[in-house]
DNA sequence: GTAGGGTTAG
């Protein structure tokens, strides 16, 4: 027989990414053609549909259970399709099957059964199937105990991972690193610094592990210091390390490190780049963010949903609304983030009516806005004391898509009324809605009320606000300020004694700019900035 | 004839 060769069609399946109708369509040639009952080719387009995308391991399944005599290869691949999914059950069940057919397991299907278990978290299975490696005589493959170690240890016996390795006849950096990484998943950073000291061998992997777990536990110092001990630093290393900086909201040092990044000539990935932006949106770092989309077009790093929605945001929060919106424009693949992005760009510059009709092409297009997204248009609306379209917004997010709205979203609401001076209507939102403890929307009340003048009732949520949280300092110094903007000095002095009784003393806000590309940050009666 | 263990980040 001559040596069988792919039709075009099953070759692009496999050399190119295809769409999803074009499997359907070489699945249905190949059934056609009578080809599917070819071992070989039935396990391509198994291989094709198991690993195209999450949705598609079923069709792999169908085809599978549609095979007549499956090899060992194809029962691999569904089992390790499964494995890696969100139902690793399934995978036991598939391989409890083949146990009771006519194909033996080999040493490749245990590293995917065990991961499996691993994924589970399920010792119980974990040891039946120890056992049975060992009845077969397959306790020696390193894949497989170092699968084995990895299953105990991720399942928090980690003494039975470490008898494991230290009886292994010959252990490799992965044997370690199956323990190290189960500890550091779950938190345990001292037993994970004692494995690493005692490891013998470490690689870059081991060192990333490392700081990844610091980091997690916020002790960005700890991971810092391996950082620049490490040997030899990849792309991981470097996010690992710019993430703990960027959660540790210490910004500007996200920006040395990417520089030191270029500088070290190691090539940032779309993690880097959110990473960074995000950290521009922060500082306000407008020229540095351009300087990353620059850097993005010039080194073709495809621009994802996360990046388009990062860019959208430092646009936006640098200031050029009119950048995030060409930005977003750009953007043929918007996610529910995107959109909900350029909502609160457009909301916090004040563009109500823009923010409202990009809402609806956002509804037109067929995505379901969610909680945040109606955060961003119901505060667009009371930015722009749009009543009625408010009012229209926060019944639409009740009654059509079933949101229970949040203290954020009354809060909005009460803005909204607040500013067009429904003050009764506001306080009785305030009152009744299903919230005990919500200083912030008395807060808000208290400021419409000052802006509109009322004082009885300024006094009353005054009252409120300082019964609800004696230590904060807004609702005196609203209530203070009001007095003195009708010239009630008296009062005045009244609330500024209590304020001092109490030890009540306001944060001073904080603001930053860039100018000439070097970010500066002022205090709020720091006075001259130097 | 195809594949395997430990992988980070938004």
């Amino acid at each position: 027989m001559s040596a069988w060769l792919p039709p075009p069609s099953i070759v692009s399946l496999t050399e190119m990414t295809t769409s999803l109708s074009e499997l359907h369509q070489s699945h249905a040639h190949m059934v056609k053609t009578g080809l599917i009952r070819d071992t070989f080719a039935a396990s391509r387009i198994i291989t094709f549909a198991a690993t195209f995308d999450p949705q598609t391991i079923t069709y792999a399944n169908s085809i599978f259970t549609h095979t007549d005599n499956p090899n060992s290869y194809i029962w691999n691949t569904i089992i390790r399709a499964y494995a890696n999914s969100s139902t690793p059950e399934q995978s036991l069940l598939v391989f409890y099957q083949m146990l009771h057919g006519s194909v033996f397991p080999d040493n490749y299907t245990f590293p995917f059964v065990l991961k499996a278990c691993s994924n589970l978290c399920s010792v119980e299975e974990g040891e039946q199937i120890h056992g049975h490696i060992l009845k077969i005589g397959m306790g020696f493959d390193v894949y497989i105990q170092n699968s084995l170690i990895h299953m105990y240890a991720i399942s928090g016996c980690f003494d039975k991972a470490r008898n494991l390795l230290d009886k292994m006849l010959e252990r490799d950096v992965i044997s370690w690193n199956a323990i190290l990484s189960a500890n550091v998943g779950r938190g345990l950073m001292e037993q994970a610094r004692r494995l690493f000291d005692e490891m013998p061998e470490r690689n870059v992997e081991s060192w990333n592990f490392m700081i990844s777990g610091y980091v997690g536990s916020g002790l960005i110092e700890e991971a810092r210091s391996l950082f620049d001990e490490m040997p030899k630093r990849d792309v991981v290393s470097w996010n690992s390390i710019i993430t703990g900086y960027a959660h540790a909201s210490r910004f500007s040092e996200v920006l040395v490190l990417f520089e030191d990044m270029q500088f070290a000539k190691v090539k940032s990935d779309g993690c880097t780049l959110v990473n960074v932006l995000s950290a521009c949106a922060r500082l306000g770092a407008l020229s540095q963010g351009e300087w990353v989309h620059a850097y993005m077009d010039k080194n073709e790093i495809k621009i994802d949903g996360f990046l388009a929605t990062a860019l959208v945001d430092m646009y936006s929060k640098c200031g050029s609304i009119e950048k995030a919106l060409r930005m977003f424009n750009r953007t043929l693949r918007k996610d529910i983030s995107t959109w909900n992005s350029i909502l609160a760009g457009l909301s916090t510059h004040g563009y109500g009516e823009h923010a409202l009709k990009i809402f609806s092409e956002m509804l037109a297009d067929g995505f379901a806005p969610n909680e945040v997204t109606f955060v961003s248009v119901l505060s667009a609306c009371s930015r722009a004391g749009l009543l009625d379209e408010g009012r229209r917004v926060f019944d639409l997010m009740v009654e059509v898509h079933g949101i229970k709205p949040t203290v954020e979203h009354y809060g909005c609401m009460v803005d909204l009324l607040g500013r067009v001076g429904m003050l009764e209507e506001a306080e009785e939102l305030v009152r009744t809605m299903p919230f005990e403890e919500a200083p912030m929307v008395w807060e808000s009340l208290l400021g419409a009320c000052r802006s509109h003048g009322d004082v009885e009732m300024a006094e009353r949520v005054a009252r409120k606000l300082l019964e609800l949280n004696p230590l904060d300092s807004s609702g005196y110094v609203q209530l203070s300020n009001m007095y003195a903007s009708m010239g009630r000095w008296n009062d005045v002095r009244e609330v500024r004694r209590k304020m001092k009784a109490q030890q009540v003393r306001k944060e001073p806000g904080c603001s930053m700019i860039e100018v000439d590309g070097i970010v500066h940050e002022f205090l709020a009666g720091e006075g001259l900035h130097s």
